[in-house]
DNA sequence: AATTTACATTACGTTAACGTAAAGTGAAAG
DNA sequence: CTTTCACTTTACGTTAACGTAATGTAAATT
């Protein structure tokens, strides 16, 4: 069944093909407990909502977020409306990988500045 | 004997103090063919310029620049003076992790914008 | 009925970048 | 002389994030 089950409704070669990934990396991530979809019989449907779980996980791999990571942060929206305590947490998150950016941007510039010198001034 | 030699040159745990790496990471670098250190005996002794080289590697590796594209960037420097074909290349691999970060800043965005609006919206 | 398709589970393999013993050497210090 | 550094080499271990068979099954197609 190729992309037909009733809309809002996923197989897994379904998500794998939006997203561009293997089944495989679809299975592991549910092994990693980031994913739980439903089952019909043995086959996995995946609802909206795993296929946003999915893009936030894609979102923080692009981060840089690990795995275990990117539970955290999905775990704040598993139970069901955020609290405050879990939000802060998130902002920490985000503040941190914000902070990482930084951090490879100015040693982008240094790594320039060294190559620049090196250039001009070999050995 | 602890950072005494004459000035200029280095030991391996002079080095891996000045740059907060092990011994250990210093040896792997070698054997990758990154470093080249001068022996004395069986002791490695490092130039500036091994030292200046380790600077460049971490650099990258703060860039998200594997081992074996550092050494292509750090190959550049290695013959002598850098002709422009390689100038060229190196070029190419400082755009392309330009390309990696900015392409990380709009993922960064991209995904603040989810949760902004997976947090007003939920489920 | 036979084949293909789409999925499943189990489980071993892979790569990068080191970590971590284990065992040995030469020089310096007590 | 013996202990302690500061090194060495050799070599197996580790983690993350999947890849890649191998094998099996239910459903759809020919």
């Amino acid at each position: 069944m190729n992309s037909s089950g009733s809309i809002g409704f996923y197989s897994i070669t379904d998500l794998s093909r939006e997203f561009a990934v293997t089944p495989r990396t679809l299975r592991f991530y549910e092994e990693k407990g980031l994913l739980n979809p439903k089952r019909s019989g043995k086959n996995r449907i995946y609802s909206a909502g795993d296929r946003t779980r999915l893009r936030l996980i894609l979102r923080g791999r692009q981060l840089g977020l690990s795995l275990e990571e990117s539970a955290e942060v999905i775990g704040l929206y598993a139970p069901g409306t955020p609290n405050h305590e879990q939000l802060h947490l998130l902002l920490q998150k985000i503040e941190e990988k914000r902070q990482q950016l930084v951090s490879q941007r100015e040693a982008l510039d240094a790594m320039l500045g060294d190559l620049d010198r090196w250039q001009t001034n070999f050995e």
